[in-house]
DNA sequence: GATTGACTCGTACAACGTACGATGCGATTT
DNA sequence: AAATCGCATCGTACGTTGTACGAGTCAATC
């Protein structure tokens, strides 16, 4: 009888933490287990990128044949989903009652989520084709949660949650992807150099170039609030 | 002498439109070309998805062996670029004036954006990988222009270009995502459902489940118009 | 001691991107 | 007319990938 399909049951992740830990090779490496392999694999995502990760050279991190990581997950698709779950996870405003200051508690969720993601710039590219993990809904929850104690109605939560996340998402997304290739820019300029007069705009406001990223973020975000939720 | 760096000559795409036609195989296939291999693989995207896109597909498509497209493209990913950017070129507004008009232009000009990327959702999964082609530039001009032309001043012109696009390619990569896989959401549903009442602002507002995206769309980049440019 | 179930891994295979070099063909040059 | 050249096509082959399959190990249980 094969382990087919025991360790691994049904589709998609296990969003689970607890588990034994029963090692049994003593000898070196603390036995294979979801976590690990995760933690690992964050670690060769950061230090290769989205096309760096390979389930070959993921299991010779971790002291492990390749097939062996097919008992703990089900794919390389769910190596992702779980990578990029476990690098969301919020431990929560510092020390702020959110109840009191509703903005400052989003601020720092939606801009702690921005860093999260930059800080592994592989999430952003991934986070488009993945589904939602507990995390994420984590986040969202509170944020509507703090949206819904500040005065939204109930009919506009669904809209603002959305806004909300819509703007972060894309902000960060935007952001990771010039990020990574600074002198991809620089190419893409020499590319369009020719066409540079077609964009006289871009050239003036040197949008390609000097951003201040934050800021803009912080700005579009404060008004975005401000719609949702106008200043009494 | 091979013909190795003779076609596709230098880095990155050629965002080039016109060529000579000149067809040589006067029998049936009306030649290769690049304009030919972007529309059948955007029609095969289309199809299959981003994951159904492989060069030896493609080429049968177009009747040709699969390595003869190496000639007109230097590999893969120079794919992607240029169907990406086909897919997001723009066609201006309809009849109203711009300069009258400037919040309706811009709505045009972003509820086209999402809508060409909704039409062809691999797109809005390729976005966070790829650079900036011609049409995305022309659509960040453009709307640099309107901003200008509506008062927006020269220091903050930068942070409000991003701040517009960071919400439309938020909400279509979001939407894409979730459009793709009403199953998904379902699927996640059911694997999260012991974990349900951790989520109950999410449930109370029903936040995965039935939702007016185009409406929460508009109210939000409503409220991102008024922040920018304040209603007199 | 036998059985079971959790877990590991070596081997093998099919599919993929694409390097390489041969080939064909029209236009240009001699 | 013959030779040359540049554009374009494609068959073959290689290296790399995800992973199916089944054999193997070991601890706990009966």
């Amino acid at each position: 009888m094969a382990a087919k399909g025991g360790g691994a049951q049904g589709k998609g992740p296990q969003w689970q933490a607890g588990s034994v830990p029963s090692l049994q090779q003593a000898d070196s490496e603390p036995a294979l287990s979801i976590e690990r392999i995760v933690a690992t694999a964050v670690e060769l995502l950061d230090a290769e990128g989205v096309d760096g990760l390979k389930m070959r050279r993921l299991a010779d991190r971790l002291g492990a044949g390749a097939m062996s990581l097919y008992w703990h997950v089900d794919n390389k698709e769910e190596v992702f989903d779980l990578a990029l779950d476990s690098v969301l996870e919020y431990r929560g405003p510092p020390q702020g009652i959110e109840a009191a200051d509703w903005r400052g508690a989003i601020f720092h969720m939606l801009e702690d989520w921005r860093a999260s993601m930059l800080g592994h710039p592989w999430s952003a590219s991934l986070l488009p084709r993945r589904a939602l993990g507990p995390n994420i809904l984590s986040r969202l929850e509170l944020l509507g949660r703090i949206l819904s104690g500040a005065g939204v109605a109930e009919a506009d939560l669904n809209g603002a949650i959305w806004s909300l996340w819509n703007y972060v998402i894309g902000a960060t997304i935007t952001r990771a992807n010039f990020d990574l290739s600074d002198d991809d820019m620089a190419a893409a300029q020499q590319r369009l150099a020719h066409l540079s007069e077609k964009y006289p705009t871009i050239e003036r406001a040197r949008l390609l170039l000097d951003n201040d990223w934050d800021g803009a973020f912080r700005k579009g975000l404060d008004f975005l609030l401000d719609g949702l939720v106008p200043r009494q």
